[in-house]
Formats: C-alpha cells, sequence, structure tokens
DNA sequence: TCTAAATACGACCGGTCTAGTCCGATATTA
DNA sequence: TAATATCGGACTAGACCGGTCGTATTTAGA
C-alpha cells in the first residue's frame, strides 16, 4: 500500500529533531527516543543506520550521541527513506539489476518504472530543512481529514 | 519500501490487457492469466475486485468475461491501486479517522502527509489509457538500468 | 583506574501481512 | 444437462516487520 516503514518514520523524525537541535550539538539515541515514545533500542538502530549511510555522525562514550552529517537542506527525504527501507522500488521485479524472471511478459514495467521517477522526485524535493521550518504540530489536526478515495 | 503489492501489478497488467482488447469484447479471466503467467485463480479474484469497485464489469456464463467499466482515459492507475490495496497511506498513523495514538508527539506528520498528496497525485494523473498507449515493452531493456542512489 | 553512559552490531522472536491454493456456489450458453 | 464462466470465502506456507536482548567497544569524568 505504498506504505514506508515504521522504522523509516521514526528516522525522519530523528532527522527533524537533530535539525531543530542542530545548535545544541548532538542527542543521544536515549534522548530522542524518550521524547517521540520510540522503544530505545529500535531508534539506536535506526540512527546507527543512518551514521552508515552517511547521513548522521555519531560520537561515542559518555556524552555522546549523533549529529546532521550535512546541512538540513543537503538531505533529502528521499535519502533518509532509502538510507533505511533501501532503494525505492514500486515493482518487485525491479531489482538493481534489472532481473524481471517470470516478468518477460509484463506490459506495464516501463510506465511504473516512470511512475516511480516521479515518486523519487517528490521525495527528493522535501529536504529535511524543510521538515524543520515546519510548526511543530501543535495539536492532532482531527478536522484535517480527507477522502482518500479520489 | 514503497513498493505495491503483486496483486495490485496483476490488476495494471489486466486493465492493461483490457484496454487495448477492448474492441474485441470481453476477456475471460483464464485467457488473461496465461496470457501473463499469472496464477488462474489469483487473477481471478483481482479481477472480481476490480468489478466490486466499478473498474470493470464484468459478464458470467459461457464465453463470459470483463470489461473495462469506463473508458481507459477515466480510469487512473490511483484508481486501480486503491481498488486492489486500500487507501494509499504513507504512514501508519494515516488511518480513514485520522487517529493517531501515539503519535501525539509525532513532528512529520503533516510533511509527510503533503508527500503522500503528491504521491497520489501522480499515481492519478496516470491514466489506463496512458498505459496502453505505450509499445508493448519489446524486449527486456537491460540497457536501462539506472543508478537507484539518487 | 574504575565506572557509567553512550554507540555498535548481530541474533532472535512473535505477530502480521502477502501470495497463492482450494473448495463450493451461481450464472449463462450451447 | 454439461461446460465454462464469474463469485466469494476459508485456508496455508512463507516473508517481512517491529521490537527485544545480549554483548562488545568507546569515551568522559570522578
Amino acid at each position: 500500500m505504498l506504505r514506508l516503514s515504521k522504522k523509516a518514520d521514526y528516522a525522519l523524525m530523528a532527522m527533524k529533531h537533530l535539525a531543530l537541535q542542530s545548535d545544541r550539538g548532538s542527542s543521544s539515541a536515549r534522548e530522542i527516543a524518550e521524547q517521540y515514545d520510540i522503544p530505545i533500542e529500535l531508534m539506536a538502530k535506526v540512527l546507527q543506520r543512518l551514521v552508515r549511510r552517511g547521513l548522521l555522525a555519531s560520537h561515542q562514550g559518555t556524552h555522546g550521541g549523533y549529529q546532521l552529517a550535512r546541512l538540513p537542506a543537503q538531505i533529502s527525504v528521499a535519502d533518509v527513506i532509502q538510507a533505511i527501507d533501501g532503494p525505492v522500488t514500486v515493482t518487485a521485479c525491479t531489482t538493481d539489476d534489472g532481473r524481471c524472471d517470470q516478468y518477460a511478459k509484463c506490459n506495464v514495467r516501463d510506465p511504473l518504472w516512470r511512475v516511480r521517477e516521479r515518486i523519487l522526485t517528490a521525495l527528493g524535493e522535501c529536504t529535511i530543512a524543510e521538515l524543520a521550518s515546519e510548526p511543530p504540530t501543535p495539536a492532532p489536526m482531527r478536522a484535517a481529514v480527507l477522502h482518500t478515495h479520489l
């Protein structure tokens, strides 16, 4: 259902948090996890993966923590999502090597592929800086429910 | 990973097939399934759901089959996907009623919500007619593999 | 030097979802 | 009446995901 994983959610929340905290140095996994009600160990794992992907810088030991590795405006939502969930693949056959085993007869590969690119563009244009510039989502906007069946 | 289900894939393939076959009357589930190497029973189930959602019209009995319920240009990829996979929800908390249990502290709801809308727009702009106007994907375009790490 | 707090990382586990199968009922045509 | 469809629910094996646990390593400070 075109849904991104919870880990990706957590990653984006953390990235935004770190963008807002960037002047105050680094934040620890525990700090972020507690603030957003995320299981600490899971948060840690997510942050670690972001470090491995070069989106975050970490500092070990007491008073250690995480920082953004680049300017918030230089990090896109797509970067974060792909760091956590792997490459965005709309179709199962769209593997890195382009193998389409049984899908030799598939008739929608190319169009879906273009759809994928559009989605990727949308995700790529939205940066962490953009997230951070938002109001911190004051109250749970119940009024804004829309009819999903377009 | 923002991937749509195989059923949705099958649905799109069938819809395109039916768009191309529209002048020749209807096609049976068996017919379509065999042409694209899809398990017949699964194909049938997908087609039935498309009927229930009003995207296809069915005719029972011998020489029965399926037809598009509307003009190909009037059916979007979003329609098909949502008919099969349910509403497109980028985040888990985006349920129909807008409930966000633990996510009271979530700080990325609104921006992700806007991302969802952009994706939905992209899917909504691509119609079955557009799929059908494509060349039928001749050979598996191996050359067109791109670097997914944007 | 010792201890506490932090990152790093892999193994594991239970629940959920997905793809696919099976079966029976109904409808339509020849 | 027989063959061929659609219809629709029940079921299953396997993959995947969210989350947990345990342990090693690094670092700052008392």
